[in-house]
DNA sequence: AACGGTTGCGGGAACGGTTGCGAAAAAAGT
DNA sequence: ACTTTTTTCGCAACCGTTCCCGCAACCGTT
């Protein structure tokens, strides 16, 4: 089957290729009202469809733009691409996702997919705070604008914007301090996220501040899902230190926490207050509702295709950073 | 900054731009093996990336397949697009995702634009029973094959996969009464999916099957996500009805459901048994877990990918219909 | 009648690859 | 030494658009 193309409407009326692309372009100065119609006419009896391939080879740019996601177990991601979609696609842009599963290997075959397809700029929250920035610098070197979102990595330049991990942690560390808590655990980001590490810098300076001094024995390594975060907290309670408190790196890792605690018959908030960062609305599904910084999502998105797009409109135009607060809500769990 | 093209290797080596081409593709059979080897060493000397676009529009086929899904309030379909894409990656196809939001207007136009990118197929599920109908038939007709996954339609030449929707609803609503509960509230989907559909049927006749006839009353439209479920579940109760189980159609409505019958201080499974449809590990991270049906998911992906793929190699082979069974898991909210 | 300006349209060169065909050169067979 | 075959490569067409240029017709002005 093929497709139908403006030469094909060309022979139709007898006409030139060049006037049926005008034509389909719009360009009512340059070609004549009727000649316009019929053109119009025939192009949508017999179906045309632009060819994006086409139009995208000859001009030098395809009007769509790449989005880089480290993993799909919390709905954020998926919720920032439908915004992010929403947005560009006001702007006229088409938008082809890729998830990088959380693998610095994928993210870069990732990268290079985009690249062959000539996407005008990438939206991108990294798997690895480090591991891929050679390969950053290098798209942006070929003129590939990035724009970092939440997951970002410091040295490249590209515009970001990122939640202020460390003073929301920090505040959520105190508000449990603050309510009596002293043993409090801590289930910790992989190192190899920027998030995480601020995360953690923040659990510490809080106790700190309160003069206590953190044990690492309290802090475990919760990874990112459901499954590993009370895989963690099984071992956490197997060791059997007291705890009355716990601050969470991640919520999907949480509420695996939480899972596990009540079905080991602890009572939350009486024997162990939890609060998380980055929760999103799972936090108040669940019973009793968990406190949690939420992720601006919506701020996030548009500012962060506001800065994307400034940027492939002014190549030369400086990085910006932007730093938004991220939404401290109380609830039922402390 | 312009992209190096096999032309600038070809100058930059002093040969045809064709023994280029020949050369990256890995002919080895009608290229010297030296002139091989110094060819794929400027390439990446210089940072050749192939152009896609340019490959794409000279073949007549893109190796890249479109995904229309019709939500992301839950994880079932970013799920789906995580294991479709590895899938696919596999046999060389890159994918492009688009969302349609529930919206059979936004779903048509991301039909157009994918028909624009001349994907090579499209794996889909419909946001309205039979509003598009007309599109995916011409899509069809223009040669891009359809494999409608999870929510299909009737009466399109497309392959397609489900879940066995009824029986599965069928069993869950049976096992209810089995454990004695007798006014049972259905939180029902939307009445333009054709899932919602079966799954209220099946509620209707399982509880004929026990004698008892489906009191209109206790059927509310639950809507998708959580708030619309909390919602629709408040209408219910202020109704004053005597309720002691429900069935929900989708996991996120029965969860917002739930969290508010919790607020209310209904004790489950005690006072209301709770289980849903498509159920995800959501429904093990709350408090009680849920009885749910759970997607096949790996399975879903794995053949609504190899039906596509199927489709594409052989356009005029017969179309073909998976029925995949739900998987049932009994857990403490009954 | 000559002239400058506008309008409407066609010709054709790009964009960056792939690919069939043919030719030159090298190798092999007689 | 003369075919024949094989290897290796260049030429040119093609994919579907856009867009620059040029040409003709028509307009109103002097």
């Amino acid at each position: 089957m093929k497709y139908v193309t403006i030469i094909d409407i060309a022979k139709e009326l007898g006409i030139s290729k060049s006037t049926v692309s005008r034509a389909l372009a719009g360009d009512c100065h340059n070609v004549n009202a009727e000649t316009m119609r019929r053109i119009v006419e025939t192009a949508d009896r017999l179906g045309y469809q632009r060819n994006e391939l086409a139009v995208n080879l000859r001009r030098q740019h395809t009007q769509t733009i790449g989005i880089i996601i480290p993993e799909v177990v919390t709905s954020f991601f998926m919720n920032f691409i439908e915004h992010a979609q929403r947005l560009l696609r006001k702007d006229g842009y088409r938008v082809i996702v890729a998830i990088s599963n959380e693998d610095p290997a994928q993210e870069q075959e990732n990268l290079r997919m985009l690249e062959q397809c000539r996407v005008d700029g990438i939206l991108m929250s990294v798997c690895h705070h480090e591991a891929n920035i050679e390969s950053y610098q290098r798209m942006i070197r070929k003129g590939i604008p990035i724009t970092f979102f939440d997951r970002a990595v410091e040295g490249v330049e590209a515009s970001r914007v990122v939640v202020d991990d460390y003073i929301m942690s920090f505040l959520l560390v105190e508000a449990l301090i603050r309510k009596g808590r002293r043993r409090i655990v801590h289930l910790a980001g992989p190192k190899h996220v920027r998030n995480a590490i601020a995360r953690s810098q923040a659990y510490r300076d809080a106790l700190r501040k309160f003069g206590m001094e953190a044990d690492a024995r309290y802090v475990v390594a919760g990874g990112l899902n459901a499954e590993e975060g009370a895989a963690a907290m099984r071992r956490f309670v197997e060791g059997g230190l007291p705890f009355d408190a716990l601050f969470g790196f991640t919520e999907m890792a949480t509420l695996g926490a939480k899972s596990l605690l009540q079905q080991l018959g602890y009572r939350i908030p009486d024997e162990v207050a939890l609060c998380c960062m980055s929760g999103t609305t799972l936090c108040t599904l669940v019973h009793p509702e968990i406190t949690a910084v939420e992720q601006p999502l919506s701020a996030m998105a548009e500012v962060a295709c506001r800065l994307l797009i400034h940027q492939i409109e002014h190549p030369d135009a400086p990085k910006e950073e932007v730093v938004l607060r991220g939404d401290l809500r109380f609830r039922a769990s402390t």
